[in-house]
Order: C-alpha cells, then sequence, then structure tokens
DNA sequence: ATTAATGTTCAGAA
DNA sequence: TTTCTGAACATTAA
C-alpha cells in the first residue's frame, strides 16, 4: 500500500542509479497474467523513449515521475501493490516492465513489479501531463501543507476527517495507515467533521502530519505483514515498528493503557482508533 | 470450498 | 455540488 512515505522511498532508492541515464530498452515481462495498464502501447513507448536521457526522477503525489530529455515524462502509479526495483524481485512472476539503463559503459535494470496488476505505467507530453493533472486535482502535497492550506482543505467537506484525509484532492499522499496514525497522534476522533476543526486542532493535525510522515520516510515506510511493501533493493521498510494504532484491533491502547485500539469502517476503509484518547 | 478483507483510484450513480 | 458505490485485481485468512 504505497502512500507518500513508501513512494518518497522508492524514489530516492533509484534516483542514484537512474537519473542521468540513457534508457537502452524497455520491455514488457512475459507474465501470463493480464497485463497491467499501459499507456500508450509498447510499440509507441519504445519510439517515444528508447534512447534518451532520463533527466529527473521526481514523486508526485503518490506517483513516481521518470522525466525524459525530450520531456516527455513516465508516470508510474504504484496503487495497491506496485514496486520500482533496481534488483531482486520479491517473485518473478509479478515482473512487469523491465527498462534497460545505460550509463555509459555500465548496465543498469529498473523494474516496475506488481503483485495485484492495479498499477498503472503511463507516458506523456508535456501537454498531456499537464491535462492528465488537470483531470485528477490534486490538492497540494502533503509535505508542502501549511496551517492556512490545511484550513483551506478542510473547510471545503463535511466529511468525517479520516475521510477527508483521504481524498487526494483536498490533500496529496495520505494514504488509508498513515491517516489513522496521525489521527491517533493528536488525539483527534476519526469521526469529527472535518470542517469543526478549531485552528488549535489544525495547527496539531499540521505539525503531527509532517513528522509522522517525515519519520517514516526515514524509517523507509511501512512493510507490513503481506511482505507487499519494499524498497527499491527489496528490503524492508521498519515504520511498521513505531505503529501505533493501524492493524491493531483489540490490543491495549499504547498512549492510555486502558482502552483497546478499535476497528471501525469509514467509507468502506478501515480506520483504527481508541474511543478513550480520541475525542 | 466459498467468502471476506486488503487499499488506491476512477467512473458513474445517488 | 457533494457524497457514495462498485470495479479493477491477486492473494491470504477465515
Amino acid at each position: 500500500m504505497p502512500e507518500l512515505p513508501e513512494v518518497e522511498t522508492m524514489v530516492r532508492g533509484i534516483r542514484q542509479a537512474v537519473a542521468g541515464t540513457r534508457l537502452a530498452a524497455v520491455d514488457l515481462c512475459p507474465c501470463p497474467r493480464k497485463p497491467i495498464t499501459l499507456t500508450p502501447g509498447i510499440e509507441e513507448l519504445r519510439e517515444r523513449t528508447v534512447g534518451q536521457t532520463i533527466t529527473a526522477v521526481e514523486r508526485r503525489a503518490k506517483r513516481v515521475v521518470l522525466r525524459l530529455e525530450s520531456e516527455d515524462c513516465y508516470v508510474i502509479e504504484p496503487r495497491m501493490t506496485g514496486l520500482m526495483l533496481l534488483a531482486d524481485p520479491p517473485t518473478i512472476d509479478h515482473l512487469r516492465i523491465h527498462w534497460q539503463l545505460r550509463d555509459g559503459r555500465k548496465r543498469r535494470s529498473l523494474w516496475f513489479w506488481d503483485r495485484r496488476g492495479l498499477g498503472t505505467v503511463r507516458l506523456y507530453s508535456p501537454t498531456e501531463y499537464e491535462a492528465a493533472l488537470g483531470l485528477q486535482k490534486l490538492g497540494p502535497d502533503a509535505l508542502d501543507m501549511t496551517p492556512a492550506l490545511w484550513k483551506d482543505a478542510l473547510q471545503r467537506t463535511a466529511r468525517p476527517i479520516k475521510v477527508a484525509l483521504l481524498d487526494q484532492k483536498l490533500v496529496a499522499g495520505i494514504g488509508n495507515l498513515y491517516a489513522s496514525e496521525i489521527l491517533h497522534a493528536i488525539r483527534l476522533s476519526p469521526e469529527t467533521p472535518a470542517n469543526t476543526l478549531t485552528a488549535g486542532q489544525i495547527r496539531k493535525l499540521h505539525r503531527s502530519c509532517l513528522a509522522i510522515l517525515e519519520l517514516a520516510i526515514q524509517y523507509e515506510g511501512s512493510t507490513l505483514g503481506d511482505g507487499t511493501y519494499r524498497n527499491a533493493l527489496n528490503k524492508d521498510g521498519s515504520y511498521q515498528n513505531e505503529h501505533r494504532v493501524y492493524g491493531k484491533a483489540g490490543e491495549t491502547c499504547p498512549r492510555c493503557q486502558k482502552h483497546s485500539i478499535e476497528r471501525i469502517v469509514q467509507a468502506q476503509r478501515s480506520t483504527f482508533y481508541c474511543p478513550r484518547c480520541q475525542k
């Protein structure tokens, strides 16, 4: 479940090896399953990108962007189980795309691996990219938020704060796991209508969101029990060891040591919280 | 052996 | 306009 910290870890993990190299080939992996979403098709993808130098590796919300000298860019969206890898896939079967890179005489491989196959790989021209971004209407990146931006975003909906945090049009990058962790950290009920937060609560949200996401990046993301998420070298992240509530239904709240963590469903997604601490 | 649950995004409906 | 629902998919736990 790559969220902002996991995607940022992917980008940092491949940047050094990938930026400045030339794309020597791009291939679909021999995969028995229905192929992932790839636009345009592999032929056009080759024509437009093989021979190009990759000028930059960036994160946009929960997507990885590879910029090319032609100003076309690959936008890779891992969704549920996608990974960008430099080596050693968790399984051979779920490799999807192979980019062969050339750096002088050195050769490297970059892979997109995706167990469930919900991820997408797209190539955009600058105009197509702008159009796609306009369509998505992404909110500001979670790491770029300020108390004023939070106020603007949260004023726009009466939905529960937990649901609002997942709305990428309000703020981009937060997913199901970090939303629960952030709300527990500021002792705020996930059911609180977003547009009723006080200035003090907004300031806490702002500070905690930054602190948690930045710490999770330092820990290279969260690798859950299913072991799906890995960094670019196929190593586990370690922020899962710092989780206070996510996936911990029935366990004692680490803050109050009294009430147990509860799991509720909001907008068809699990929310974990402590009813005693979070009001 | 079915069935539910997992989390992200988008299309389409309410 | 805003909010909600289902589908895309693979794998595992119940």
